[in-house]
DNA sequence: CGAATTAGTCTATGTTGTGGACTAAATATT
DNA sequence: AATATTTAGTCCACAACATAGACTAATTCG
């Protein structure tokens, strides 16, 4: 519900409209900023004031663009003071991210770890140690890290911040509690899909409105509308891997048939690609490609037009501005790339003037600890009165 | 992008706040808002103040509640002054209605035309005489129209309001503007799926997230998540119609296949319970389904079917809150509901812990312009200061 | 009937943004 | 080279709005 706006409010939000203008635009003068914000030239200084007081943003010098009059000063989102830790498990590896306000990754580490084979608690503490290492060393840079978010394969309790049940690492409910109070500072937990999805927003292709499709061993998606994650009715939005691709199909561990995973999953592509599971690596399929591999190439295609025929549904549904593909999908894209736009256009072309462009993630197995930071920075972006009186 | 808030923006969004509390509760005391809203005493008073002066709130005496103390007088939403203007072009009717702010429908008028068969100036020249008298009366009951929505069965150009292309009326490049020009106060043009599910959300059910079916000749979905529409990207979201039923179905008008409407559109059943195209009603269908008819129960179950079918992707992908049956649904929704419900289940049941109830719309064909009216109504809600003020 | 209690108003005060005057620092003009 | 013009940023008096607490009003309890 929205609440009341008194005085600290009105100035929250002024505070917050002022830093969010500086970041969209890289550097401007307080006399831009009073243009392109509405306030006068006075409030904007006295806002920017206390944004360098609190270390988020700084001048960088006079502008000599050569227009007459007195130069403005530039300012710009300060990388030195604030920073955020975006933390991942994934099936097979732990990795953990430093970012600064600035957007700019400070420190990153991955460890290759298989957690589904180890004990839930032993990897919180292993990931737990090298968090901590790196909050360290971020400590030493002069970093302030103020917040951090885990991503977590698979869907998470919105409310009390633990996983129920991650299929693909064999969580069931796991307390992550424990994990979480270990840092002098708040960690959320999150959806991989999800955060993946605004990795791609923040640290990819830029692009406000997307679908993100995250193939791993289950095909989780994140929409993106208006620079903001949709998240459904119980934060439960985005399983693609179980859109309907034909109704009577192969079974699916859900208990449906002919669900979009049982086709272009991790496990079904490598199947069809001619490995016994656990045998062949997608790496190995992208190599086999390569080289003209026949059934490598009709499990592409089989993949792919499955994943046009569900992003069809998904278009028609939440009418996205753009696909981008991650995961799996992102190493294969030169294969699928094609034959999932050919799909679209010949289900969706007749009736809407543009399909949705199908493009391909830059970022890799870090997109999600990326997106874990970049929310945190977000959330200082949005309020960064809360940082300044505290 | 969000703007600069000044002083008259922190009362703006003070009024709707106050203004908000009172519509959600019914009837408040003044004291009950300040505690409500955690604004003083003072500053309620003051609010409420100017919102009776501009008519949109009333005193309805004191409140003699046995405790002890002075009783607080309630305040209520009035319906006496300010109203909105709803109204619907569809294929076989006209219907334009006006509802006070206190979202009572004071006024509604269906006419029933054949907008396929006459040319769209006419039909719109005949609307615009409908909306016409029924706002002189409005203004006859003292009533002060601020604004009006349109509701038509197809997608709508956000910028402009024309419409480019209504496959179900046959119309292309309608160019609404000269109706919309007629009355002196702003008419909008939104698509009718949308305005069904506003109205569900303000009119129907009361639930604040939900996906609104509206089986039509096509078949449109509005979702509304945590009281607000989802629109996506262009505006286009919630084609249910054209979701995947099964990917080598029949031919869909849209160039696809096995597109849900070719199972559950209004055409799709007719003749699939037995009528020859145009000679059999859906109102016929349910007196023959009374009557025991077989085949036009196998119909009902295939569609039940593919609706519960189409209906597991779309909650894979967006998570509604429930499913709400309107259009031809509802009043078939006897024979259908269990159908869809068990399809849910049985594809959706394994992997989260609740499916979604499916529940009928009580509201018959007016739901889209009821719709249209709340979105003005609602819309003075969310800012009665530009009321205020002018 | 007076004490206690709750509703609502009134007044002085504090916080924040505004608008215009003012100072500062550059380029253009003479 | 000196002066005018232009733009950036600061300063100060003022206005808008909310706050806090005193005050008045209207009720129930004892």
């Amino acid at each position: 519900m929205s609440q009341a706006v008194r005085h600290d409010a009105m100035r929250a939000r002024n505070l917050a409209l002022v830093l969010g203008e500086v970041g969209a635009r890289g550097a401007v003068t307080r006399a831009a900023l009073a243009e392109i914000t509405g306030l006068t030239k006075t409030t904007v200084s006295k806002l920017v004031g206390d944004l360098i007081e609190g270390g988020l943003v700084v001048e960088t010098g006079a502008v000599r663009d050569g227009e007459r009059g007195r130069p403005g000063v530039e300012i710009r989102i300060s990388g030195r003071s604030v920073a955020a830790l975006g933390l991942e498990v994934n099936v097979d590896y732990l990795s953990v991210c430093v970012v600064d306000l600035a957007r700019t990754v400070r420190l990153r580490r991955t460890q290759a770890v298989d957690n589904r084979a180890a004990p839930p608690v032993d990897s919180i503490a292993r990931l737990g140690n090298l968090a901590a290492n790196v909050v360290d060393e971020a400590v030493e840079k002069g970093l302030r890290v103020v917040g951090g978010v885990l991503a977590v394969p698979g869907p998470v309790d919105r409310t009390t911040g633990d996983v129920r049940n991650a299929p693909n690492l064999g969580w069931r409910d796991v307390p992550l509690a424990s994990l979480l109070r270990h840092f002098p500072f708040p960690v959320r937990v999150e959806n991989e899909a999800n955060l993946a999805a605004l990795g791609e927003l923040w640290f990819g292709s830029g692009l406000p409105d997307f679908l993100h499709v995250s193939g791993e061993i289950g095909i989780g998606a994140g929409l993106v509308v208006r620079g903001r994650l949709f998240r459904g009715a119980h934060g439960f939005a985005g399983e693609l891997g179980h859109v309907v691709v034909a109704p009577d199909g192969p079974q699916c561990r859900c208990g449906g048939r002919g669900c979009l995973e049982q086709y272009a999953g991790q496990d079904a592509l490598l199947a069809a690609a001619g490995g016994v599971r656990g045998q062949l690596g997608v790496g190995q399929v992208a190599q086999r490609l390569r080289e003209g591999d026949e059934k490598a190439r009709d499990a592409c295609e089989r993949a792919a037009w499955a994943l046009g025929v569900a992003l069809s549904s998904a278009i028609n549904l939440v009418d996205p501005g753009a696909i981008v593909l991650g995961g799996i999908y992102a190493p294969l894209f030169r294969w699928i790339g094609d034959v999932v736009g050919d799909t679209l256009r010949a289900r969706l072309g007749q009736m809407r003037g543009t399909v949705p462009p199908v493009i391909v993630s830059r970022l890799g197995a870090e997109a999600a600890a990326l997106g874990a930071a970049g929310q945190v920075i977000e959330q200082v972006m949005a309020d960064p009165a809360a940082l300044l009186h505290t």
